[in-house]
RNA sequence: GCCGGGAUGGCGGAAUCGGUAGACGCAGCGGAUUCAAAAUCCGCCGCCGCAAGGUGUAAGGGUUCGAGUCCCUUUCCCGGCACCA
């Protein structure tokens, strides 16, 4: 679920083929270092990923190194990437999550705590379906075959994942526990059955997604979609509303943003739930109609009510009125997505019934308005134009009476246009007795007075409505129920459990496929032993990774759904994934994870301690305009551009016609729009850790991030860099060692211990940014490292070889501890050759040195009115009014201030002065 | 439409509490090395200006000694909207 369905890209690599050739190894490695050893020419030199990075992995795998059990005697740390949906082969998108996901597994490893980071598939979904249609596959077969080759992927990449656990939802030791919670939660109540409206494919017969609704039209068959209800099954979260929401405060190291989505979509709003009671001449029946507002206070500004086209006062209404019921059915025309119907035009009918009001007894109109929808509420609202924008349009539109009862400045008379002012509270006004109240007030004596007529009542309403699971679909866990004509719904008893989903299906595209198979849902009541009918729909594939994540602590067991290990390692202490799972992957799990609670099965409440939403991975995109006005998108890899003498880019040609191309913007990559970059071409010919290191260098884990071909090179050639200065370092600099280590601030030189105060600031600075999950400047301080590093090789080594030895020796290890977390193997072969240790693996992270940090002189930026002058050097702890006296006296305050006098001097410790002239 | 984000050089991005805007890298330009190229190394590099200096963080306004950072208004881009995952 997590992840976008199937875009596999093809596409030829972009990138230039020399990579990872055997090339300039021994030239560049004794020009740098020439003074030292000048005919080095080894084969070691020369940095080969794919040797470097088997040998490594082959040791991890070798020394199941990242197998891990419970262990009082370490705080544990649960580090989880969204798992994948098996589309085909990896995409950059998961490239990024798993490496944002290892960084933080292995730095936490660094830190001594006990690491679980497993990895599954989350298996079922409408791909494999459509797969099956198109090349006449299995489900089952691709999707196990995809899980295969992208297993494969991701070890090559080196993650430090524990396999043991490795889960894959389509099989039944996964889903029998679906089915097996399933009837508990359907014996507690928690599950439900009523009728819910579906996208319905009248020529294909079949219920569509909302993506497979294009323009209202079937995506397969281009027939126009209607809404049609069907019987379906719901969970009922809204049982947990107010703790969900309540608990968000729980969660402090969840993005606000997030946080703030699940509020709003929560959406608990306090209110009164309203009775109009039917008018009997024109209904010609008892009842009410009931409708929630927020706005009580505006009731006797209410002048119509509106009702959803599936009501059962619009049915009755269009009964004998055939320009209603035709109204009625262009409403049910079009898709259920709520983007779509709260664009279109707001259109309605009136259906000639009327109720009354429940205060005045006033008539009021019933209308028919396709905004108005059967899924929420009561399907029913009523209309105060005077004071609600959509209400004022509606009865602008259709000539409707506006009543104003609320007192505004802005709002003497019911004028058009619309004002955002005349939604806003006030004192009654034109309401009878409530006239002169506040919003409180008016809402308190009106509820008041509606429950004394028996008509109405305060309530709080929640907008999060309950989860519809039913799917009609094939490739998916199915629902352990059976119907019986005698006993009715009857869950699957335990001992019948898993109900197995057939593997072997024809896949058409038209109907359900378990619905034309006899031999699945032919069977026999559990109560009665009639012949019964099975449940044929399966469920929605978000039931599958609500629940995941807590599989992974006792992923063997094959006697519970979770077992005690489940309470050592749950919650999951760093969730990462991307920013799209905001609200539904996210709140389903949270209400999973409440709901298996309340079932005695985890300790826990929130399931993710930690949450950190990744950005997208976008690219540039090309195409050509064909006739008809049709885009032809055309891969960045096979586009040539031009630029100017800036570099800007000011043109593209495609590579092999050498005509132009139009330059379309950068977009997420996608297979439509053919600007992928394939993950696998990169590892190819660059290896996994110049992958990883550009995807965590190009931009912070939050942000979106931006391919570029030539920043890939640029990361390849720092790593190349680091292993030049790794091999000179183990053959040259570790000689010059002094058998006595000193290593502070007041016995080496002053040189050397700039060096190692830049080598440790460097080092704060990272270790800050890991902190706030700031992997990208962790690169850069680890490029300001090596510079920093060879500069001292060039500088210092020939005058003073022994200090130089002792701060290279610190800071190479600083370095190669830093850059573990993101590029692994590099780090772990020359963690070894350089001296270090056996195996990086058990290193610590490296502490910094406050003693380095030390300076006796610092800088101050010297301003004159707030603008940048000129700066001045002082003792680190000189006084303020010394400080003043230098500023002032600076060469720089004298010319800017041009005589006159310091009227303010503001003195920022350790920063700046500036003085007001 | 509603909810949530974002915007800084030619590009990706940095600036920790309101205190040196542009770290680090890419691209570009100049030089060294090379028969030549690749690779590598050294230097320059926001914009205007010969310079002094001016100006500059999407646009406009405000608060402050001082604003990329705080407040108000606007524009554009992105994510989600309940059956894509």
């Amino acid at each position: 679920m997590p992840f976008f369905c199937p875009r596999p890209t093809e596409r030829r690599s972009s990138l230039p083929e020399h990579a990872c050739t055997a090339v300039a190894g021994f030239a560049v490695y004794s020009r740098v270092f020439n003074a030292f050893s000048p005919t080095r020419t080894l084969m070691q030199d020369k940095y080969q990923p794919a040797a470097v990075e088997t040998a490594a992995q082959q040791h991890w795998d070798s020394t199941d190194a990242f197998r891990v059990t419970e262990d009082a005697s370490k705080p544990k740390y649960y580090c989880l990437s969204m798992f994948p949906y098996p589309s085909g082969k990896l995409h950059m998108g998961h490239v990024r999550n798993y490496t944002i996901g290892d960084v933080l597994a292995r730095f936490h490893r660094m830190k001594g705590f006990n690491v679980l980071q497993p990895m599954g598939w989350d298996a079922f979904g409408m791909p494999a379906e459509n797969a099956a249609i198109q090349n006449n596959v299995p489900p089952a077969k691709w999707t196990y075959a995809n899980i295969e080759y992208m297993k494969a992927q991701l070890k090559r990449l080196g993650f430090a994942i524990d396999w043991s656990r490795e889960l894959a939802t389509c099989t039944p030791e996964y889903y029998r526990w679906e089915q097996w919670l399933f009837t508990r939660l359907f014996e507690k109540g928690l599950i439900y059955k009523r009728l819910g409206t579906v996208n319905w494919d009248p020529v294909d017969e079949t219920v569509l997604a909302n993506e497979q609704v294009i323009d209202g039209r079937g995506w397969r068959s281009g027939a126009l979609v209607e809404k049609r209800e069907i019987p379906m099954y719901y969970m009922k979260i809204t049982a947990y509303a107010d703790e969900l929401l309540s608990a968000l405060d729980d969660l402090p190291n969840w993005p606000e943003q997030v946080k703030l989505m699940q509020k709003n979509w929560i959406g608990r709003s306090e209110g009164v739930e309203i009775s109009f009671p039917y008018d009997l001449s024109s209904i010609g029946h008892e009842g009410a109609l009931k409708v929630f507002t927020t706005r009580a206070d505006t009731l006797m500004g209410a002048t119509y009510v509106a009702v959803a086209a599936e009501h059962p006062l619009a049915t009755q209404a269009a009964t004998s009125n055939p320009a209603l019921a035709e109204f009625i059915e262009e409403c049910k025309r079009g898709g259920v997505a709520e983007a779509d119907i709260a664009t279109m035009e707001k259109k309605g009918m009136p259906t000639g019934l009327k109720v009354r009001h429940p205060l005045s007894d006033e008539p009021l109109e019933v209308w028919v308005a396709n905004y108005v929808l059967m899924g929420y509420g009561e399907g029913a609202v009523m209309a105060v134009p005077a004071h609600d924008e959509r209400d004022f349009a509606f009865a602008t539109k259709y000539e409707l009476p506006i009543r104003m009862v609320v007192g505004s400045d802005a709002y003497t008379d019911t004028v058009a246009p619309w004002q955002d002012a005349y939604a806003e509270y006030g004192h009654l006004v034109n309401s009878g007795k409530y006239d002169g109240l506040d919003f409180q007030g008016a809402v308190d004596a009106i509820a008041a007075d509606l429950a004394a007529k028996g008509l109405g009542a305060k309530r709080v309403q929640y907008r999060l409505r309950d989860w519809g699971i039913s799917r009609q679909r094939y490739w998916g866990c199915p629902i352990p129920m059976i119907h019986c004509a005698d006993c009715g719904d009857v869950p699957v008893p335990d001992e019948q459990l898993p109900v197995v989903l057939p593997e072997n299906v024809e896949v058409t595209g038209r109907g359900s496929p378990l619905a034309k198979m006899p031999e699945f849902y032919e069977c026999a009541c559990p109560k009665c032993g009639k012949p019964a009918k099975r449940e044929t729909d399966t469920m929605d594939t978000f039931v599958e990774s609500s629940w995941y994540f807590l599989r992974y602590a006792c992923a063997d067991s094959t006697s519970a759904m979770v077992d005690e290990r489940v309470n050592y390692w749950a919650p999951v202490d760093q969730y990462i994934g991307g920013i799209e799972h905001a609200i539904l992957h996210l709140l389903y799990s949270r209400f999973f994870t409440r709901a298996m609670r309340d079932c005695g099965l985890v300790n826990v409440s929130e399931p993710f301690s930690a949450l950190l939403t990744q950005g997208m991975v976008v690219a540039e995109t090309y195409y050509r305009e064909l006739d008809g006005g049709k885009k032809q998108w055309i891969n960045p890899a096979d586009v040539v551009v031009e630029r100017d003498e800036r570099g800007r880019i000011v043109a593209a040609k495609l590579e092999s016609d050498g005509l132009p191309v139009v330059i379309g913007g950068t977009e997420k990559m996608s297979k439509s729009k053919n600007n992928g970059v394939d993950p696998q071409s990169l590892v190819d010919q660059y290896g996994a850790d110049t992958a990883r290191l550009f995807i965590i260098f190009a931009a912070p884990p939050d942000q979106q991030l931006e391919w570029s071909d030539s920043g890939v090179e640029g990361a390849s050639r720092f790593l190349r860099r680091v292993w030049n200065y790794g091999h000179a370092f183990a053959s040259e600099t570790r000689a010059a060692l002094p058998s006595e280590r000193k290593l502070a601030a007041n016995t080496l030189p002053a040189a050397a211990a700039d060096v190692r105060r830049e080598i440790h600031t460097h080092l704060k600075q990272a270790s800050y940014d890991f902190g706030k999950h700031q992997f990208n400047t962790v690169v850069s301080a680890a490029m300001k490292i090596l510079n920093a590093l060879e500069k001292a090789h060039k500088d210092l080594a020939g005058s003073e070889p022994a200090a130089h030895a002792e701060v290279a020796d610190e800071g190479f290890s600083i370095l190669l501890r830093l850059l573990s977390p993101i590029t692994p193997h590099i780090c772990h072969a020359l963690w070894k050759d350089c001296g270090f240790g056996a195996d990086i693996l058990v290193a610590q992270w490296p502490e910094v040195s406050e003693d380095a940090l030390k300076q006796d002189e610092i800088e101050l930026m010297v301003q004159v009115n707030g603008k940048l002058r000129g700066s001045i050097k002082v003792a680190a702890d000189a006084a303020k009014a010394d400080i003043e006296a230098l500023a002032l006296a600076s060469e720089a305050a004298q010319k800017f201030m041009e005589g006159r006098p310091a009227k303010k001097v503001v003195v920022v410790p350790g920063r700046l002065v500036n003085i007001v002239a």
